[in-house]
DNA sequence: TGAACAATTGAGCAATCATTCATATATCGT
DNA sequence: ACGATATATGAATGATTGCTCAATTGTTCA
């Protein structure tokens, strides 16, 4: 059988250094896992939500103050809350016509403020 | 003079809960701030940047190998790491034709690690 | 010098996304 | 039951994004 490596369609590049790469892939978590990664972040991605959840990071607070608090329309912010939930992020408790959201996970905060770090650092 | 408020356009509910809602904004940080955390995450939230930053957490790896081991056109993976550079993440060093890219700050992993927590609990 | 190669870059495209607008649902007060 | 109000939702749209393809830059080596 021939032994003769069949060309790389995706790279075209003669040195391949394996043994970095496979160390590299051995420590990769799986593929699965990167890409819920992803999409968590990408759910932080974006101002108007990473508003809303330093928002409920301090208190409990209904859809139309959060909309008066960022300048937005109702519509706007009941879609990203529909985002943020999916995302198990934040959670919801209904009374009356009011619906009150808060956080629901102590880590978001944290994460925040790691990122903060990084940005802080950017600028020095 | 009329004291009566006038409409806020951008949000039509008569009830603001005024003292929740200026209690918060006293606790935002700036509106750029947000802005940049949000920028920071932009970066995060894609599956082949968030690879490529684990990769590189555990070496130093030239374009062409990262473009190997993701199984990517080696120009997919040059213009994830022109963002990634942008946002610096990660740094280059060229040795001869070959580009050699390392992680530039040391809380990605950090970040990254908290993130799996959410994810984790998240399936639980 | 010129062929080969690693990496970068810009244009183009399909897919995704955030917001708006219109409408629907649910709850309250009368 | 009815009008008013708080929220949710679906369709539409303009903007952004990740990748591909083609071309370019910069380096090595023969």
């Amino acid at each position: 059988m021939s032994n003769k490596l069949p060309p790389i369609d995706r790279c075209h590049c003669d040195v391949i250094h394996e043994d970095i790469v496979n160390q590299v892939k051995e420590k990769m978590p799986p593929e699965e896992t990167l890409y819920d990664l992803a999409e968590l972040f990408k759910v932080f991605g974006d101002s108007t939500r990473i508003k809303i959840l330093w928002a409920l990071d301090e208190a409990e607070i209904c859809v139309c103050d959060i909309a008066y608090l960022l300048n937005m329309t109702q519509s706007a912010i009941s879609h990203q809350l529909r985002i943020l939930k999916n995302a198990n992020l934040v959670k919801s408790r209904k009374d009356g016509k009011i619906v009150f959201y808060s956080l629901n996970d102590e880590h978001v905060k944290q994460i925040f403020e790691q990122g903060l770090v990084h940005i802080s650092e950017e600028n020095s």
